[in-house]
DNA sequence: CAAAACGAATTTTTT
DNA sequence: ATTCGTTTTG
């Protein structure tokens, strides 16, 4: 079993790897899966397996399929790969899923019974369509609400279920099935597919059609797929229609897996991510290899070994433990505050004191469980002074502006889309009210065509405003014909009034840059894709092809034309901007570029890493929180997100949690979180909280005196959020008998229990208490006798 | 048609 | 609290 014996004598690609990096790059093209620690340098493996196999030409660019789930992994493959390799990246199927399924669905639009130009609806989309659909069928959406049905129906897409093999017991699951199957005629009819769609359309296009299912089985020699542990069960049934593993029928099974994936950075259960799945494939695949990436590049032990405890407690894992040769590093430091604007306030501190030492800003981060938690922190970096940047928010291509642009762009292409056309149709308003649109929507379901095709039978004054409307996009679709694609956005920006709209708006500024950015990041899409010289870009395919002595020319008949056309290369330039800006939202944090603090939820944090790491709000209900405790899997989950969490930090980690939280508008008094327990104490040092007097006392008021130094008049950096008072508990005239939260109270059945919660004013006033013998409870302050205890 | 007023929801998220 | 979406009101 020793790789060495297939590896050949010197690669100066292996060179610098350790052995176990080596083995798993130089495997015999065999169904291998890696288990890759943290900070394992996992990407490197894949990057370096891939170009190994090229350099040792074993297979060709053509027969290399190499999966990820974002766009910034895929990318970054692309690029450390044509860096160590002087390769044609184009001709490799590099890629998300849901981009190789928009791939292969283009190119074959045809055998999976879809238009050319058919559109991806995004998540917003899809929710618009589906409350169009309900509404056009009656659902009561109380019964129904909308966001329940999305969720239903991208549930079962990813189960790789259609309407028809959902099984439904009950009534209400049966008129979801009917709805789901109604959501999917109507996305036919317009031309659209959701996310879910995309997936399941391809799959279904490979498992029903023989030729094509064989062509590409026999052209991917190399199927190589990255976060593995997050795929669901359709994404893990599509592969094996790509590489079918050894006795399943469906093909000739002969192209060669590398999975890689850390069960226990699995942290997508939630949306459907199975684990299992790792252990299907070894099963199904009769895997042989199964290398384990251990030796951590990343972090000091101390990091490491808090890590490595806290995972232990997990059951169901493949078993894995990180190493390293660093030393032993500062201690993890434990933070314990009296409330959130008190650790707040401990975080700007030990902030400052890093920055004073000379780290940089961007390499300190701050993670929290949940977006709600980012507010206090924002607050109290602002306060300070400290550039900050929250990663998480609306992407550029999500922005209102953005998507109405960007409707009209889709109208150019599929005049189909009623999403589409009902987004824009009125927008910027010219007169087009509801009673006009309720008239065409009668009309296109009597005739059942789109809304497009309806509006010559409309009549009266909504006939001709509606009529307006569709001349001035016939006028730009035509005008559209062989213009550049920064001619055509300009176009529609122009003609349809969204420029002029917005310019004309109060807050409309940056909505114009926006829509002016739009221009620029279609041009630097056309010159990344090589789009302004199609010629050029053709001649890569063919050549690339010739290149790969797996892939064969199809010997099999098939339907499409070009099987293998890339549809980067065949599409119109305004067609692949259009799925570029569905499949690709664009940045999701603000104002990149400048040294700033780095503010992130820990699911967001996922394969980045920072020189110091600041773990906020560990607390009981909040981390774990508390929709996840109940069960062993939810708790597993959330330890794995919090070894995720911890596993980010090279250098520094903070932990810190607060007696009491502000949230939803009243204060919640938390428990330390279990994690706590089971870190190891050898690793671990506890800070006294400097601030840490009493109850709320100090917290606030010194947090207040920090308030009133006032950053207020210091000018507003380009980075601050809009300014909103700051919610900290505003010191209140003392009436000596006031009932506040996190006071220790006393009641004379009761006895001692401490105020979580108060609420109301006056007689209606309620205050929560947590009694140390009787539990919790809610007390009109008005009736208990409550005395406020030392 | 727009602003104001009311009410419900509030873990995590990529494509 | 606060945000976001729907309904009501001018």
């Amino acid at each position: 079993m020793s790789p060495d014996l297939f590896s050949p004598p010197v690669s100066p690609l292996v060179s610098g790897l350790n052995p176990e990096q080596a083995a798993a790059v130089t495997l015999p093209a065999e169904h291998a899966l890696i288990l890759a620690g943290a900070g394992s340098g996992k990407t490197r493996v894949l990057t370096t397996r891939i170009a190994w196999l090229l350099q040792t030409g074993q297979v060709g660019p053509g027969g290399v399929m190499a999966v990820t789930f974002t766009n910034k992994a895929a990318r970054e493959m692309t690029t450390r790969l044509s860096a160590m390799l002087p390769v044609n990246v184009r001709g490799m199927w590099i890629g998300t899923f849901h981009g190789l399924c928009n791939r292969l669905l283009r190119a074959h639009h045809q055998a999976a019974a879809l238009p050319a130009t058919f559109q991806i609806l995004d998540t917003q989309d899809q929710l618009s369509a589906i409350k169009r659909l309900c509404k056009q069928h009656n659902v009561d959406d109380e019964r129904f609400p909308p966001k329940e049905l999305q969720w239903f129906i991208a549930g079962a897409k990813e189960e790789g279920l259609r309407a028809r093999d959902v099984p439904a017991r009950d009534e209400e699951t049966r008129r979801k099935v009917e709805l789901y199957a109604l959501y999917d005629e109507q996305c036919q009819r317009e031309g659209v597919v959701d996310f879910g769609e995309l997936m399941l359309r391809s799959y279904e296009l490979l498992r029903d059609n023989d030729a094509l299912r064989e062509h590409y089985q026999r052209r991917f020699r190399h199927v190589l797929i990255d976060e593995f542990q997050d795929t669901n069960k359709l994404q893990y049934a599509w592969l094996k229609l790509f590489a079918p593993p050894p006795l399943e029928g469906l093909g000739t099974g002969t192209g060669a897996v590398f999975a890689v994936g850390d069960d226990d950075q699995s942290i997508y259960a939630f949306r459907g991510a199975r684990v299992g799945n790792m252990a299907d494939f070894v099963r199904e695949y009769r895997v042989r290899h199964q290398i384990k990436l251990e030796q951590n590049y990343r972090s000091v032990s101390n990091i490491l070994d808090a890590a490595n405890h806290l995972i232990g407690h997990n059951q169901r894992r493949l078993g894995k433990n990180l190493r390293t040769d660093a030393g032993a590093g500062e201690p993890v430091r434990v933070n314990e505050a009296v409330s959130d604007f008190a650790e707040a306030q401990w975080l700007v501190e030990e902030i400052k004191a890093l920055v004073r030492e000379e780290v940089p800003r961007s390499e300190i981060a701050v993670l929290y469980r949940s977006n709600a938690q980012s507010r206090v922190v924002e607050t109290a970096l602002f306060n300070a002074g400290l550039p900050y940047r929250v990663y998480g928010g609306l992407r550029f291509f999500e922005r209102a502006e953005i998507k109405h642009a960007l409707a009209y762009l889709r109208l150019i292409e599929n005049p189909r889309d009623d999403t589409s056309f009902l987004r824009v149709v009125n927008f910027p308003p010219r007169g087009i009210g509801a009673r006009s649109i309720e008239q065409l929507q009668d009309v296109a379901r009597a005739a059942g065509c789109s809304l497009h095709d309806a509006v010559s039978a409309v009549t009266g004054r909504a006939g001709v405003a509606i009529g307006g409307f569709v001349a001035k996009m016939d006028v730009m679709r035509e005008r559209s014909e062989g213009a550049s694609l920064k001619d055509i956005i300009e176009l529609v920006l122009e003609h349809s009034g969204l420029i002029e709209h917005y310019r004309q708006e109060r807050e409309g500024q940056e909505r114009v840059e926006n829509l002016e950015e739009l221009v620029n990041a279609a041009e630097s899409f056309v010159m990344q894709e090589g789009f302004g010289r199609d010629a050029a870009a053709l001649t890569q395919s063919p050549a690339s092809q010739g290149l790969d002595p797996n892939a064969p020319p199809l010997a099999v008949p098939i339907a499409d034309p070009a099987p293998d056309a890339d549809t980067g290369e065949t599409l119109s330039p305004l067609a692949a901007f259009l799925s570029h800006a569905a499949l690709e939202s664009g940045d999701n944090q603000a104002h990149a570029g400048q040294d700033a603090v780095q503010l992130m939820t820990v699911h967001a944090a996922k394969g980045l890493e920072f020189d110091c790491v600041f773990i906020t709000g560990l607390e009981e209900g909040l981390f774990p929180h508390e929709n996840a405790m109940s069960d062993r899997d939810g708790l597993e989950e959330e330890r794995r997100l919090m070894y995720v969490a911890i596993t980010r930090a090279r250098k520094r980690l903070y932990l810190s949690h607060s007696q009491t939280r502000l949230l939803h508008g009243q204060t919640r008094y938390n428990l330390k979180s279990r994690f706590f327990d089971e870190l190891p104490e050898h690793c671990l040092k506890w800070l006294t909280p400097p601030q840490a007097q009493g109850w709320g006392g100090m917290g606030s008021a010194g947090w207040g005196g920090h308030r009133a130094m006032g950053a207020r008049s210091e000018p507003q950096p380009a980075w601050s959020p809009g300014w909103k008072a700051a919610s900290a508990p505003a010191p209140e005239p003392d009436r000596g008998t006031a009932i506040k939260a996190g006071m220790a109270v006393f009641h004379n059945k009761f006895g001692e229990g401490k105020v979580l919660a108060v609420e109301g004013a006056g007689d209606d006033a309620r205050a929560q208490v947590s009694f140390n013998r009787h539990g919790t409870k809610w007390l009109a302050l008005s009736v208990a006798k409550l005395t406020p205890i030392e």
